[in-house]
DNA sequence: CATATTATGGAGTCATGAAGTCCACAATGC
DNA sequence: GCATTGTGGACTTCATGACTCCATAATATG
């Protein structure tokens, strides 16, 4: 559950998006605001527009809307969209099998934590970050 | 946050002393009971005797012993021995600088996120994955 | 005291994945 | 028909996780 650069871009996209929510963004002019290099960023939008979270169309003025209203979109959809499936553990595949079945105390513990952090997530919106915005003053990111 | 099979090991290893937490128990015998590869897992124990985690002594009937209770010692103090401070996002390191500082609405989300999985992680101990032990009957690991 | 046993320290290897670049191509508005 | 904007995929670079190996230090035991 690390939040990589390239979900961060993700975020602060959608996050850029969600102030006009209706209006078209190009790449270009996400790439700018948001410091985002522009190749980079093309590659993470297919990401988006395949899993459904945002709406493209191509040619001179076309560019991205959100799919939702950004309280209908919370970090998990995003953390998916980018990530795929979120998962703690390696071993939490169905497909692996462990030389220590049946004396792993630690995989009921691990799949509790995960639970909490799900349920945190999907409790975050694009709402909140958009509200978040005002509160902050000076800070700092990369 | 993830977790890594380094972090794996280490958990494995602290939960298998934590049967008989006054014993000494040999690297080989770790290694084996956990099927952790021998090399690898000094490397880790080293880093748990530097953070003081375990005691350890050389020799013929050497080993390493818990330093305190599994009670005592919770996910977090792990966590944090192995891989280091906990951070989700890296722009949460003091060092850095962000183009955006003054307009990012996801630092306070991310903030809060990562707070309630450090307190996840406090409130889980050694002894409550000791416990979960009998409650499992087939499992994966790998 | 010699030797076997156990941990310590550090260098080196290998594979994987994140982050980013490039380029050719497709859609479309003017 | 051309400039503009997105799509798809191959390719590169670099850092890190997951090891391996080896030389060395401590110490129980005979």
């Amino acid at each position: 559950m690390q939040v990589t650069k390239t979900l961060d871009y993700a975020v602060r996209s959608l996050t850029y998006m969600g102030h006009q929510p209706v209006e078209k963004h190009s790449m270009k002019e996400i790439s700018q605001e948001q410091h985002i290099p522009l190749n980079y960023l093309a590659k993470i939008m297919r990401r988006l527009v395949k899993k459904g979270l945002v709406r493209s169309s191509v040619g001179p003025a076309g560019g991205y809307t959100l799919r939702k209203l950004p309280n209908e979109i919370n970090l998990r959809d995003i953390y998916e969209a980018i990530e795929g499936e979120i998962r703690m553990v390696e071993c939490m595949d169905k497909d692996s099998i462990c030389a220590l079945y049946d004396r792993c105390p630690q995989l009921p513990v691990w799949d509790r934590i995960q639970l909490s952090m799900i349920k945190i997530l999907e409790d975050t919106t694009l709402e909140d970050m958009l509200r978040e915005r005002k509160n902050v003053t000076l800070n700092q990111v990369n």
